[in-house]
DNA sequence: ATATGTAGATTAACAGTGTTTACAAAAGGA
DNA sequence: TCCTTTTGTAAACACTGTTAATCTACATAT
């Protein structure tokens, strides 16, 4: 008989329910003005029954930005299309911004707070996870660059060259994200700002493209 | 008779009490895993009493990082000696990293947390925050580099600039304090990533010493 | 010397947090 | 019908930053 399957389902809605809810109230408020009770209410459920789908309010966070970065894997897959791999290091930047810029306090929450040190028994080369996989992604295209001897030969750590162009992008982002409401400073948008400093990292770290035909 | 300046100076040796102990604190344990009664009972006064000195917790830390930036300040001061401009831009950003790597909870508490909206009343423009300072003489070293004919022609706008080679810099320091302890990365140190991308940065944004005497 | 005012320090409490324990209620299987 | 498992909750715990009320010590004024 399926009363298995359907209280199983039934489990997952309240589960989902909880998510959505919780989403919402992060994505608009950020990770410490909103508190479990809050998601509670929203729900009409008493706090507790939050925990008998989540651990604790970090995991609850965690699994809706994990969730969510499924939209940057699919930019990810859209720039994989794109022929020349210097282009595509660029468009991999910029949609990086534009992910920051949809999901601001997802991004604050994924790549601006330290990471919980992982309990040791757990899982820690699993793939399928998004930061993993987009890191892996960014290297592999910079792996191309040099491919085409389109890398500076001085720049041969290709670990180190993928960690200076998330570090500038992630840069610009995140110094907004934190100082931006600074009004002592003229600050540009984080798009002009971006796409700038990508531009001339470039410049700095690759090579012009070799003409074919050439002597 | 002497004896307000006597209270005076009590007052200001229990805050000087105060402030010591929290500096030491929050540097080894950063800003939310110590509360205010850890900190009273550090000096054997109750948790009111800081209250007595301080209005709220956001302004005990914030004395004391401001307070602790004067060593990035005094580094400014030893870089305003050297000659080129180009090196000193990027003297700017090897002081700013070795500042970051000594005192990494006070750059998060900082740099990597969401300013609190200032009181409308609060003087903003206000001279000697180490902040401001910062920014203000790293943008007149880029006004600099212009002046002295090295910043490429299409990079015009010195505020862009400004933020382009701080947020580079800062990129790399707050994804290593963000995300430095997760193990799915061969993490290079700070140091070797943010001299990489200074110096690709240089190469990307400023033009070669032009030779006097040439035609 | 005695009363008064005041600044410093403390105790107790408030309103909130994330989380746990103990208990109730409902529902499926025997 | 009884039993077990699941699902939910109220109450409590151990905290947090912060405040109100109180007490104490001491410089000053009478």
């Amino acid at each position: 008989m399926g009363t298995k399957e359907r209280r199983e389902r039934e489990r997952q809605e309240v589960r989902a329910l909880i998510l959505d809810a919780a989403r919402e109230l992060f994505a608009t408020a950020g990770y410490e003005a909103v508190t479990m009770r809050m998601v509670a209410e929203k729900i009409e459920y008493s706090p507790t029954s939050i925990y008998l789908h989540f651990r604790d309010k970090q995991q609850l966070v965690q699994e809706i930005c994990e969730h969510d970065f499924c939209s940057l894997a699919a930019a990810f897959q859209r720039i994989a299309l794109v022929a020349d791999p210097v282009e595509r290091v660029r468009q991999i930047g910029l949609a990086y911004v534009d992910f920051a810029r949809a999901y601001p306090h997802h991004y604050r929450l994924m790549f601006m707070m330290p990471t919980p040190p992982k309990a040791p028994g757990e899982v820690c080369h699993e793939r399928g996870n998004p930061e993993q996989d987009a890191y892996a992604f960014l290297r592999l295209t910079i792996e191309q660059v040099q491919a085409a001897g389109r890398l500076r030969p001085e720049l041969e750590d290709i670990d180190l060259v993928t960690q200076m162009c998330w570090a500038a992008v992630h840069g610009v982002i995140s110094l907004h994200l934190a100082k931006g409401a600074d009004p002592w400073v003229e600050w540009r948008s984080i798009s002009v700002t971006a796409e700038a400093l990508i531009d001339s990292l470039n410049r700095g770290m690759f090579l012009p493209p070799v003409t074919t035909g050439a002597h």
